[in-house]
DNA sequence: AATCCTCTCAACCGCTCAGAT
DNA sequence: AATCTGAGCGGTTGAGAGGAT
């Protein structure tokens, strides 16, 4: 298969459009159509390679192109789209009336892939990161066999469904983040060891409240003594008081796979993230009561997650939006 | 006022794919 | 079946604008 020769090799003009070039291509394009492309700039009495035309009118020329600010709506559909099919922008465009794969993709790339990484979601995976320096070297140090994805088999962190609506929630889901068990049996169903952890879901559904496990606590045996912080989190570990590390281990209790104490941290900095102001089902089935959640400084927390306590403690408090209430 | 830095996005590059020959 | 060509896609670049210092 032959390369198309690029344009400065066959002495075509690069580089931004002029005024009288667009006039020349549209006055081309609503007489003879588009088509052709490789003949077409000779026709047009361009000196632009063909795919430099097509680049132009259906990024930029094209009658029916979208202006301006993506809406809510609009972001919250790419980001599910890109859930669901990775980076295939032009498959997301094709949702989107008005809007070329360039224009998504760019939008994608300089504002909601950086709004996801400062929630500490990973962009491609939609999973929260497992590549923060503080929460990986925990785990490590805790937990040397553990496998290198750390939420890898855990239901809810495995299903992007799970997250990518929770990531633009309308006011009155903010503070409800239920991860469904029969998303997870969809999705896992042929996993052996993700079937466990479902029935382990199963036997500890519904998730209630502290007071329910606390009713129940001879059954368990979980040590809520032992429980300690890395020194990286002294902040957060002084506002913890055992009724909270007694809620933790019931979390840890439903994935024991996971009932370590650093990631029982990163449900703790994620509760704050996400203002968690109730007792209340939180990612993994856990439950995260309202002290608990209140009680760790939105400094440690945030900064725990995203390295950037001050822009999250600004952007936490931002009311312009859902959306921007995540930025 | 000047310089530096960051961000945005139009445009380009390299590649793949489907259809034609 | 092999090759060629046009079209499209996704990743990347770099100029320009605007903000920070």
């Amino acid at each position: 298969m032959g390369k198309t020769p690029c344009c400065d090799k066959r002495g075509l003009k690069k580089g931004p459009w002029t005024a009288e070039e667009d006039k020349k291509l549209i006055d081309y394009i609503q007489k003879h159509g588009h088509g052709r492309w490789r003949t077409m700039p000779k026709n047009a009495g361009l000196r632009r390679c063909g795919k430099s035309c097509r680049l132009r009118w259906t990024n930029y020329l094209r009658p029916d192109i979208k202006r301006g600010r993506f809406s809510g709506e609009e972001e919250e559909i790419i980001i599910q789209i890109h859930s669901i099919m990775g980076n295939k922008w032009s498959a997301i465009a094709q949702r989107l009336p008005g809007r070329t794969d360039n224009e998504i993709k760019n939008y994608w790339n300089t504002h909601i892939r950086r709004r996801l990484l400062r929630m500490g979601i990973d962009p491609v995976t939609h999973t929260p990161r497992l590549d923060l320096p503080a929460i990986s070297s925990l785990y490590n140090s805790s937990q040397p066999n553990a496998p290198s994805n750390m939420l890898g088999d855990h239901p809810q962190m495995n299903n992007p469904n799970l997250l990518t609506p929770s990531i633009a929630p309308s006011s009155s889901q903010r503070t409800t983040m239920n991860f469904l068990p029969q998303n997870f049996q969809e999705n896992q169903s042929t996993n052996p060891h993700a079937q466990n952890q479902l029935h382990a879901i199963q036997e500890n559904q519904p998730h209630t409240t502290i007071q329910d496990f606390q009713a129940n606590m001879d059954q368990f045996s979980i040590n809520t003594t032992n429980f300690s912080c890395p020194n990286s989190m002294p902040s957060l570990c002084n506002n913890i008081n055992e009724d909270q590390c007694i809620d933790i281990a019931y979390d840890s209790l439903s994935f024991p796979e996971y009932s370590n104490q650093n990631f029982c941290q990163l449900l703790l900095a994620e509760s704050q993230m996400y203002e968690l102001d109730d007792t209340q089902n939180f990612g993994f089935g856990s439950v995260i009561s309202a002290p608990l959640a209140s009680s760790i400084p939105l400094n440690s927390a945030t900064s725990y997650i995203n390295g950037s306590a001050e822009d999250d403690q600004r952007d936490n408090y931002c009311s312009n939006g859902d959306i921007d209430a995540f930025m």
